[in-house]
DNA sequence: CGCACGCTTGAAGCGCGTCAAAAAAGGTGG
DNA sequence: CCACCTTTTTTGACGCGCTTCAAGCGTGCG
């Protein structure tokens, strides 16, 4: 097992994935007043017109798709800093909703997307998020894709003693592939184990990092 | 179960996501001969300099990256007309190997980023790839994934009454998240229900295809 | 208080993975 | 063209990890 670096040299058959994505740090120019949305809220829904993106001030939001049985896939979580609802489309193909008490700062996009290196950037990145999220759910373990989750979340709120999950379990569940049942029973074993420790129920705090970091495949 | 249309009002929970994305028809400035790989030939891998990116001239490429333990997840095909290898980093962070013998155009990246809505649109339609390539592993059956691999592989084709897959069951395996065995017994099945007929062990004629769509979820 | 909601825990089942081996396909040299 | 080898694919038997189904538990709020 490794250490969760970057990737050394070309010849670095199974390196650890540097999972998290620094966040932007990019202003843009036609920016308007900060809007809340409460628990649950609708941003966008498949549909919906594209065009403005979003920047979170405060709170989380969750991006999120149903197939046709009721079966939920939660394609990303954007905390505060971090911007979402860019598409390829004129619409939207997926839903985004409040996960907490969530302001975001809408901003609209160019007219004509030329001369837009920040959008691109922040597209690239998003890219990037979703295949090492393809990488955690494709081949991953139910143990190794919340110990990576856990690591995500900890490093994109800026890796302090303890953080806050704005999710819910079946949030966490549905961006993981798994059940509620199984994201439970994980936590309940990372924490028995003494890797983590649950200051209250979606407050988590690292007992063991480097323990939890080569959980991660 | 529903057609699988875009999304047509914004109340429409659970439709089908139109999983076919269109392929670019975009022309680049600074644009190279083609160069030839033969089969299994590495085009890039990871801590290489990414800055160009690729246009599939003929053939197929696959990208992936391994798990510490030889996992293997593979995160994208690229077909003919297809373009790839623009990455988030300034090095890449998977390998790109040619699935069969393929030729690439290699196209060098504008220095400074700018007035590039080209390349937005490259990004914007990889980042919705990855999303519903998560769609696809995250809450799906082995049978719903193959039926979904297929429609999109005969889609991206060009819709023809036959097609080929360029690729191996280990390689559709790992793009799916399943075993090699899986993938057979699948094949096997819908073969046996026929939905579909193997003209030769890579060629795939759909004799139902309706009945496939609806096994996607 | 008492209901509602989110979370946890237990028991049983099943879909897919693992292991093993045979069959088919592809390539090479005579 | 065939014999021979390698690689890929298929098929079978079995086991495990996660899901499913079903209660219990804790916490917050009307």
């Amino acid at each position: 097992m490794q250490t969760a670096t970057a990737y050394a040299t070309r010849r670095d058959l199974a390196p650890n994935r540097p999972m998290t994505i620094a966040s932007p740090a990019v202003t843009f120019p036609r920016t308007y007043p900060t809007v809340t949305f409460n628990t649950g809220a609708e941003i966008y829904a498949p549909g919906d017109k594209a065009g403005t993106f979003y920047q979170v001030e405060f709170g989380a939001v969750r991006v999120h798709r149903l197939l046709s049985d009721g079966r939920r896939q939660v394609i990303a979580f954007h905390l505060a800093g971090e911007t979402f609802g860019f598409e390829a489309d004129r619409t939207h193909s997926f839903f985004a909703e409040a996960v907490s008490q969530t302001g975001l700062r809408a901003i609209s996009r160019p007219a004509n997307d030329e001369a837009s290196p920040e959008l691109l950037t922040l597209a690239l990145r998003g890219m990037l998020r979703a295949q090492e999220h393809i990488m955690m759910i494709g081949r991953q373990t139910a143990v190794e894709r919340i110990a990576g989750f856990l690591i995500d979340m900890a490093d994109r709120q800026g890796g302090l003693e303890y953080f806050d999950l704005p999710m819910s379990r079946l949030d966490i569940a549905d961006y993981l592939g798994l059940t509620i049942e199984t994201v439970s029973r994980v936590f309940a074993k990372l924490r028995s184990s003494g890797l983590i420790k649950l200051r209250s129920i979606r407050c988590v705090e690292f007992k063991k990092p480097e323990a939890l970091r080569s959980l991660c495949a």
